[in-house]
DNA sequence: ATGGTCGTTATACGA
């Protein structure tokens, strides 16, 4: 089983790259993260034409996230329950009997801001959500573009990223609070991939000189990481033309 | 040199 997260940065410009993407790699799930576009805009029928059903939780210009699998997932939800929030960034399905949570976390903007501290109230938010969908399914997998990197290894340049945005201990204390649920890191559990790193900025030339940050995760219960049997960032889809600011993670599961 | 580049029913703001 095959199962992918995808920050696409604007569906609709970015649906070419996504269409030729499935063709090649064949996920049998992904969770695409900043839509940027409404329920009303998904195109459905082109990624139904590509084989792919969809649950989507979209929202105009901003955030939106979906669910794709071969088929349509099942006991859908949407957002974080008590969590009183316009913005759309959660969607959870069941597909072929796996639990599957796609988010799209807040990004913060800077240490100490007002979106900083909504940061820090989704993360609380999303880890509830997280431990009753822990509770409720042994075989579960968190995706999405977290918006933090987890170790000073997580970025090209330590001296420049820590304590900053992405990299505040506040921000890794909150994810650490998740995956002791116990939710393992699978890039943690698979063999060392050649490159880590998720997201590279469009400014600076950041991805022809690799200044990334690996902030993009798939996080497994104790029973679906006992499946687990690959990690790895594709770096192909960053290389075409105008592409998003993030590549794909995929992973497989026996 | 205090910027740089993307995307958006934009023309400032979020990332």
């Amino acid at each position: 089983m095959k199962i992918a997260t995808w920050n696409v940065n604007s569906l609709r410009v970015r649906l070419p790259h996504l269409l030729d993407w499935l063709a090649q790699e064949q996920p049998d799930v992904v969770g695409l993260q900043e839509l940027k576009c409404t329920d009303a805009q998904f195109p459905f029928a082109e990624l139904a034409a590509a084989g792919y059903q969809a649950a989507v939780n979209g929202q105009k210009t901003y955030n939106g996230v979906a669910l794709l699998a071969r088929e349509m997932p099942q006991d859908v939800t949407r957002d974080l329950p008590g969590f009183d929030d316009a913005q759309k960034r959660v969607i959870s399905g069941t597909v072929c009997g796996v639990r599957i949570v796609n988010a799209y976390v807040v990004n913060g903007q800077a240490v100490g801001s007002e979106k900083y501290e909504y940061k820090l109230r989704f993360l609380d938010a999303f880890r509830q959500l997280l431990a009753a969908e822990h509770a409720a399914h042994t075989q579960l997998v968190v995706m999405g573009d977290f918006n933090i990197a987890p170790t000073p290894d997580d970025t090209h340049d330590p001296a420049q990223w820590e304590g900053k945005i992405l990299c505040s201990e506040p921000e890794r204390a909150a994810l650490r609070a998740i995956t002791d649920l116990p939710l393992a890191d699978g890039f943690d559990l698979a063999p060392a991939p050649e490159g880590r790193f998720t997201w590279w900025d469009y400014r600076q030339a950041g991805f022809r000189r690799d200044l990334g940050l690996r902030i993009d995760h798939l996080l497994l219960s104790p029973e679906a990481a006992a499946r687990l049997t690959g990690w790895r960032v594709d770096k192909a889809p960053r290389r075409l033309e105008r592409p998003s600011d993030h590549a794909p993670v995929i992973i497989t599961l026996e």
